[in-house]
DNA sequence: ACTTTAAATGGAACCGGTTCCGAATTCTCA
DNA sequence: TGAGAATTCGGAACCGGTTCCATTTAAAGT
């Protein structure tokens, strides 16, 4: 059996308390029994038992993230900022993916009732307000990434200025006739996309062009389901000379589809996207880069900041968003 | 403060260890005690504090995953399959990552000994004998996945097998002039790929040709790296007509590139690859599909089993390849 | 040298479950 | 109806840490 506390104890003749604080880098202990102690625990090769540290302190030393799944790049993106930067603490981080409502509701309900984590890391996901007060009374700090809510800290992005951005990008290149292809708005539709739609109408109207609903797409995520209904785009009497896609992903699938039917890119057919995945890179996508790996670093740092001082007043954290052009648009 | 178990033993007038029966639904308790119990349970709110059993019954509920980062689609897809199917049992999922390989020391050096987790999942680590041997005889069960040791259960495909498959599809469309890339084999190499060399190298002989070591290439990991050391082969004086490359990633690379340098696919180049990546498919890669999200699927049941059952004899189960062919190559 | 004060230490109590054993209750059957 | 067996139950002991308080030991002061 391995050994424990007490076993310590006996073997450096002193007190449980004392290897404790040894333990714990207390001062109040002399230099000297420290080193017998210390001894001691060299030579029994002990290590505390953190379940039992955890019960006793109440403290887990665990940070929860819950995402909707590993499958969406910008996802994987944002958790793989979180995980480094968690790694380079003492907290271990415990995954959490919901499939179904019905599984967020549950992890919502269940993760902070039987304090299973220290902290929560929301990604991505859209919260009602009552699920943030929720958090917010509970006592586990709570950090929401790409969502927003004044009682929760959030990192999170300007959609509506990103949508304005790419539509600024596209007029400014003469383009009149702009489409916009966009995530599902009824079903899992996740805020961010509307708000990038209602920036890019907003810039549109700006400019005197009329937005053109026939243009606005929206589809369930999926590069193959952008590439399907692009289609749609090209089959048109009068088909827009750009397209502005709310996340890279779409925006390849359109790009897949405009290749396939043989129109040239950008000359026929401008193509931006949003998000700023690797993936965009190598296709040569122009695209509204939204910093995904910062956002995980910095929804752990405030979650850091909160562990630290639960007192902390709530913090929004807006992260910049960078047009990179390349050559699926003239440059902008 | 939350309520604890003699609070709900109080309320209902019973045992501490009446409760806990309750919950743990040990037949032991009269239906009718178990009735007040229940209500009481249900008045107090009540939710039986996880880390406190973890203390007493020694089980954490919790399975680790290490992995060496979430750079690599491969990965991720492993690590994907892993999720969904740990999220259907009782167990949690704590994510590790190794960036180097003194972190990868540090985690399988620590994580068994502080018993964090009641199973470990090693995804895709080049580990040594000694590690597996210590793993073995450490009382948390251990699944590799994507390697392989008699010690252990594992999850792997055959990659020699597969090395063969790719080179027998280019050889049948006539192609002589085979070149390989695969991941560097000096630093971070990975066995797979020596296999998968191995069995390319084997066909061409079998065939009668002799493998032309200027067509082999090796380079760091990534996409653009691949794009890049590509120039190399279309810069040759007499380049190869087709490549096999160790994984979709360094596939894609290559018709990057080739793409930019105007060749016909497959035509002028024909392109194989290794994994069944989503952006394989996209690209219109044909490839080796290795079932990665199988291989996270099956590394988790092995695991559970050994959970179930500590004594269990080591599995080693062999996921089927399957040769996909599509438009970087002639139909195989 | 001898109090006064400060620092160091031992160990009981506690965190909140589970488990086991002895006691109490209920059931069985003559 | 009452002895004996079978259920059901209560609660102490335990898991392995931390913490607090009383006590011992060392340092400081006059």
């Amino acid at each position: 059996m391995a050994p424990t506390i007490r076993d310590v104890a006996k073997k450096a003749n002193v007190g449980v308390g004392t290897v404790s604080r040894v333990l714990n880098d207390s001062p109040q202990v002399r230099e000297e029994t420290r080193r017998i102690v210390l001894e001691a625990i060299a030579e029994l090769d002990y290590t505390p038992n953190p379940i039992a540290r955890r019960l006793s302190t109440g403290k887990t030393l665990t940070v929860g993230v819950i995402l909707p799944n590993l499958t969406r790049s910008s996802y994987i993106e944002r958790l793989r900022g979180v995980q480094e930067t968690l790694s380079k603490t003492k907290y271990h981080l415990v995954l959490f993916s919901v499939g179904t409502k019905s599984d967020q509701d549950d992890y919502f309900r269940e993760i902070p009732r039987n304090s299973m984590v220290d902290g929560l890391l929301i990604i991505s996901l859209p919260t009602t307000d009552e699920q943030c007060e929720h958090f917010a009374s509970s006592n586990i700090p709570t950090v929401l990434i790409d969502a927003y809510h004044p009682k929760l800290s959030s990192v999170v992005v300007d959609d509506r200025g990103g949508g304005m951005m790419a539509a600024e990008c596209l007029i400014a290149n003469n383009h009149r006739k702009i489409g916009f292809l966009g995530d599902q708005l009824e079903t899992t539709f996740h805020p961010s996309t509307r708000y990038r739609y209602e920036g890019y109408c907003k810039t549109l109207e700006k400019h005197g062009i009329q937005p053109n609903l026939e243009y606005h797409i929206f589809v369930e995520h999926g590069r193959n389901n952008a590439r399907i209904v692009a289609q749609q785009y090209f089959d048109m009497d009068d088909p827009p000379t750009a397209v502005f896609a709310s996340c890279d992903t779409l925006a390849l699938g359109v790009l897949d589809r405009a290749k396939e039917n043989g129109l040239r890119i950008p000359k026929d057919l401008s193509v931006i996207g949003f998000d700023g995945l690797m993936d965009a890179e190598y296709a040569g996508l122009t695209t509204i880069d939204q910093n995904l790996y910062q956002s995980g670093v910095m929804g752990v740092q405030l979650l850091i900041a909160s562990l630290e001082d639960p007192q902390r007043k709530p913090i929004k954290h807006t992260l910049p968003l960078e047009l990179v052009s390349r050559s699926s648009t003239k440059p902008c």
